[in-house]
DNA sequence: GTTAGCACTCGCGGATCGAGACTGCCAATC
DNA sequence: GATTGGCAGTCTCGATCCGCGAGTGCTAAC
């Protein structure tokens, strides 16, 4: 189980095995191997090379007759070093730009878009976090009156995000009063974020008592909701799943549901993905839920311009195309990531 | 299989095995009827009586030395003439009010609770459409500039509700001009419903060929966007539908998540339920969808003061315990019109 | 190091079979 | 005429068994 490095006919062999297996679902055997794969080959050289692998943690068996299947440590080495590129095919590449022209210009009308076309392209259940908003820009703000003090601050973002909260205010205010207001903080807010804001909350003196009130609701309002939003996780396509063959016993869909919806968990592990990497793919038990010990995530994130980011991925069996999944899920995110530029300014 | 009015014991007899039936999800027999429900009568009679309630279509059996399963219009019967009245207990009623305390004060926070409670205390798939907006009354209408032309108009309406759509105006308007425009519309649209500001709109001279434009546009988004919302259905509870014997194939699951994930024909479903029935029961081959020829609706409406209205119910197999479900569908129809009614001003 | 051959293992699918659960029918009974 | 006990018949379900085929590991030869 040490660190083995594998020598050139074992990489071919271990992404033989792969990908034969992710095509047919069936452990692959050695005589497939060297029918399909590996003509110069006798099966019986390969049979020698698959103990090896199933030595070193690359395979395992199902049983003692069967063929050979990755293990999770099989699957790693394959995406680290073995993966090709692959190129998403033109049906694909009309299927996405079709998709999302038909979305709404809002960015939670493209998101959700976008979860849904990753789901089709994918067949898997597609995952997307709401962007993060804590750098954004404020745009403008509004003040409405509502019955008695309560007052609905409406605030608008970057990418034309709304966000809503209701307050009271500590005595009856009139709607021309909160419209003067409004105009007023929107004059010193706009383009703000909520970090600036804070810091500069303080120059107010403390004859705008209620400005300052409303200006830290309005600052709560984008934290609080920042880390209420990241436990929102869009996802589209169970159905996909069932398509699977490794979905069949009930418990393990039942398991993965409640993981989506409730979604805390998820977006745990969906927030901790790095900016910086390309795509990030984590498979079977590197997974620190329990019920995804037979899944794989492969997550990247999305930008509108350069500050507001979200994370964007499938999920699906370990047993998945993973070339393929990856590429489809890099198309997506370049998509998204273009839709909602524009809607940045 | 025509109208055969029921004798006193034929009656009771359905009810037993509906009774029996859901609770077990086994075909009954006429031992267990004769031993669980009438000590007074033998089997051989009850047999009888069987064999009569299969005649008239009532009952089905599975296979020939099968015990009975209620058809669909055995159901029907039940639900119409036999079920008891059940009260909700207070386990139930406390979940319901806890769920709903930590609600977010505005609508779509009410309904997601709404939905959640619902598929958790029916232990099925919960089902809630958006509120109908059309009647609903303007609260406050704003404009903010966007890039060059563009122009984004966010509209309060009852309930919080905020809808937001972007315009492109002619020509470049500047912030100020359209807070000046904001303010306008505001003092003119206050308490309006779409449907008088269509109305009013020839009022307004042609002189003020901006703001018509506007108003033409907020019109269109409360109206279009009602058809939009109206499609989209929020449901929760999925994972509940796999504890259900009825879905141990995966290939009914996939039929109605299919269903639920599109929400179209669901809408169209939903939307007919009638707004002055109590709650509403669509039995198997009743509904015109074959994806749900072997699942039950139990809807009704819920209402936010006595105009915006919507649909709350659940979905889930033929074989449901109806009694408890109605009792529970309508427990949260009235929690939630109850939530809802003070946002309406 | 590679390969052919071979004995061995093991899962899978189909066939078989008996138990159990119900039924429908008939004749006796109230 | 309704009800009931008895009984033969039907059908499903689960357990068991068996043979096929796929695939392996080992050994000996190349």
């Amino acid at each position: 189980m040490e660190a083995t490095p594998l020598d050139e006919r074992k990489q071919q062999i271990l992404k033989a095995v792969v990908a034969d297996y992710t095509v047919t679902g069936v452990p692959v055997g050695s005589q497939v191997l060297a029918a399909k794969y590996f003509i110069a080959l006798s099966s019986a050289t390969i049979r020698n090379e698959l103990a090896d692998l199933v030595g070193t943690g690359y395979l395992q068996q199902p049983h003692t007759s069967a063929g050979r299947v990755p293990t999770d440590r099989g699957y790693r080495y394959f995406v680290d070093f073995l993966m090709d590129p692959e190129a998403t095919s033109p049906t694909v590449r009309r299927t996405v730009k079709q998709a999302f022209e038909s979305a709404p210009r809002s960015v939670e009308g493209i998101l959700e878009k976008a979860a849904m076309v990753l789901a089709q392209i994918t067949e898997n259940v597609s995952l997307v976090t709401a962007p993060e908003t804590s750098e954004a820009r404020i745009k403008h703000i509004d003040l409405v009156s509502l019955e008695s003090q309560s007052v609905l601050i409406i605030l608008v973002l970057e990418g034309n995000l709304i966000k809503q909260t209701v307050i009271r205010l500590e005595r009856a205010t009139s709607q021309d009063d909160l419209s003067r207001m409004a105009a007023m903080l929107n004059r010193k807010v706009k383009g703000q974020t909520a970090e600036e804001l804070l810091a500069r909350l303080t120059q107010l003196g403390p004859d705008r008592d209620e400005q300052r009130q409303i200006l830290e609701r309005v600052i709560d309002s984008i934290s609080t909701h920042q880390a209420q939003r990241q436990s929102v996780v869009l996802h589209d396509g169970v159905r996909n799943l069932l398509r699977h063959p490794e979905f069949v016993e009930v418990n393990r869909l039942e398991e993965l549901l409640e993981l989506l919806e409730q979604g805390a968990q998820l977006a745990g592990i969906l927030q901790q993905v790095a900016f910086d990497k390309d795509v990030e793919i984590i498979i079977g038990r590197e997974n620190t839920s329990s019920g995804l010990r037979e899944c794989s995530l492969v997550l990247t994130t999305y930008k509108m311009d350069e500050r507001v980011r979200g994370t964007i991925g499938v999920i699906g069996p370990t047993r998945m195309h993973y070339g393929q999944v990856v590429a489809r899920v890099r198309l997506v995110s370049q998509a998204t990531s273009e839709l909602l530029g524009p809607l940045g300014n």
